[in-house]
DNA sequence: GTTAGCACTCAGTTCATTGGAGTGCTAACA
DNA sequence: TGTTAGCACTCCAATGAACTGAGTGCTAAC
């Protein structure tokens, strides 16, 4: 379904007015602001077949048109056809190195939003089968132990066990040497009954702990939409756009970022989505799997930490939001941040 | 500032119908509403004296009266006054539990939203004084070092450190052993420059990895608004009152709740403001220390986790909103979050 | 194929009108 | 002296008519 050159002249010309303005587009708009030299009546001939291909749409008889769904993917298609791999070359953003990945990802995401003047979204990298590095319990207390957990790209996770037998310093020191030995370098899913009844032979006496240990963790490696962190920053620019902002919908698309576990599901799909070649991905309205975004646009991108260890960036606005200028911003974050953490 | 027997309940009928309706109530309406038998012109000098002495006001001429900030005052008092330590005896509220404090923490603030209508707010608890349990350190690889802090209340942060030299297990074990015995049982406020100089002392050659060590227990154990945790929850029940749900307002206000900075300044304002007898504090319009939440009121609650850990739950309404109920909610949920905690 | 012209449509704004709720004040009443 | 009925007045909010202006579709001429 391609489009003589002049058709998609006016269809650009028509949603790039509409981006910056928001008011449907008229004919006579074209008329002046294109080069074409063609009278608005001729527009509005051209406008009626863009119409009838389902590229643009009126709200109302004598009103102009603005761009549907289907004519929003064209455009933004085309765009990131144009500018193939061109390196962004935006200013830098400043971000400010702190050890804290949660400081980072929080800076990073408030950032976004005040750039954009949409609102973003950040996940912590997840452990899309992250390998255990380092693991190790102490003892705490009389009957409490700590299970701390390290994984490929430094991410620490820590869980309290309940214990009912004591142990001594010494048994815990083999218990310790034994999980490392046994765990080191495996995925949760490399963890089968095969190493588990490995573990529990090995660990003879405190066959039990194990189970509890395992859980532990089960429990911090464990890649769940529950438990993924997602930051979201500048979710009252939605009022900036008045298409977004009458209260039932913006009631409804603030609940959703913050409640929290929608945009989890989000993401989710996201990643499997397959991350083609940039790995930036444009959701345009009803794309989106989420329902209550469905007067949205959402952009997404994936930075990487580590092999298999990835987070998604993501920029939720209006339709008609300004996807060049989305679409660099993401790209210049997306380089950051993996020299960021892979520095680290 | 006492108020004769009528006006007060004149008031009380005035603020009563104000909290349902959210419209100025008329001379009339109150005239029916009580039974005192006094017709509208009688309630209507009443009013004009109230109006006197504060506690209403009109929104403009041949509009009903609604209550001031000091109305409600009065009201709350009132109220706070005749149920003394009266026990909460609501239907006890469904926590589910599990051993992460987080989600413990994110269902309430859920539940308190949805049980209410209103806003609510959480704090994880805050380190206040909280004593060292436990710390240890352990190589993680080449050059880094996880520390984990373990204290009282079984709250664990852990801290990566980058080391220059290179530890054996011999030298680690040694210095684990050394940090124990002198830093256990201290609070943030004891590690002073005399315990540091020890410390640094007993390390001998390994003396410059103790400030290492120190910052990351700090920065572990530290309270610190930007680093407490808050959870919030209904954000958008904000859209159920009008008075709030201007767009102006409403985008304020959910700026507030999101950037959470605002939130933290307030919680540490209510620590600091003592914990009177029930531990339970209203702020009205005004009161709040927090500049945009003028047009609202917040109630607090504070529960506790141990001696001197401890946080707070609050709820984020309208002016008119129904004091009573939300005071009794968070009077259950208080015990019910000591009890939880306690029991763990 | 392009353009000028014209009649038509429709959302949004302005403006005056109206209704109703509520007040303040005064005079009468117990 | 406190209470009440009555009345004139005020002001908001809703209603609806009239107007404006942007934009269209269609036709006929170029």
């Amino acid at each position: 379904m391609d489009l003589e050159g002049r058709k998609l002249t006016i269809l650009k010309a028509i949603i790039q007015t509409y981006l910056q303005t928001g008011e449907p587009v008229g004919s006579r708009t074209i008329s002046k602001y294109t080069d074409l030299n063609l009278s608005s009546a001729t527009i509005r001939n051209e406008m009626a077949d863009l119409e009838e291909m389902g590229f643009i749409l009126q709200p109302h008889t004598s009103a102009g048109r603005i761009p549907s769904d289907r004519g929003y993917r064209l455009y933004v298609d085309q765009l990131v056809a144009e500018k193939t791999q061109e390196v962004a070359n935006m200013n830098t953003l400043m971000i400010e190195k702190t050890n804290r990945m949660e400081k980072v990802l929080k800076q990073v995401v408030k950032l976004l939003a005040s750039n954009t003047n949409y609102t973003s979204m950040i996940t912590g990298p997840a452990f899309h089968g992250n390998k255990i590095k380092f693991i190790q319990l102490s003892r705490v207390s009389e009957n409490q132990m700590v299970a701390v957990v390290v994984t490929e790209g430094n991410i620490i996770k820590n869980h309290i066990i309940e214990t009912q037998q004591d142990l001594d310093e010494q048994q815990i020191l083999k218990l310790n040497l034994m999980l490392n030995t046994v765990l080191n370098g495996l995925t949760i899913d490399d963890i089968n009954l095969g190493v588990i009844a490995k573990l529990k032979e090995q660990a003879g006496v405190h066959s039990d702990i194990i189970t509890d240990v395992l859980d532990a963790v089960a429990e911090a490696i464990r890649t769940d939409e529950d438990e993924m962190e997602i930051y979201t920053s500048g979710a009252t620019n939605i009022f900036k756009y008045p298409e977004l902002s009458d209260s039932s919908k913006a009631s409804e698309l603030i609940s959703t970022l913050e409640e929290k576990d929608a945009l989890a599901e989000f993401v989710k799909s996201t990643m499997t989505n397959g991350g083609e070649n940039t790995g930036i991905q444009v959701y345009i309205g009803n794309e989106s799997p989420v329902q209550t975004m469905r007067d949205c646009s959402v952009v997404t991108a994936t930075y990487e930490l580590g092999e298999g260890v990835q987070g998604t960036i993501g920029i939720i606005g209006p339709k008609r939001m300004d996807y060049e200028k989305v679409m660099d911003n993401l790209k210049t974050l997306q380089a950051q941040l993996d020299s960021i953490f892979k520095k680290e």
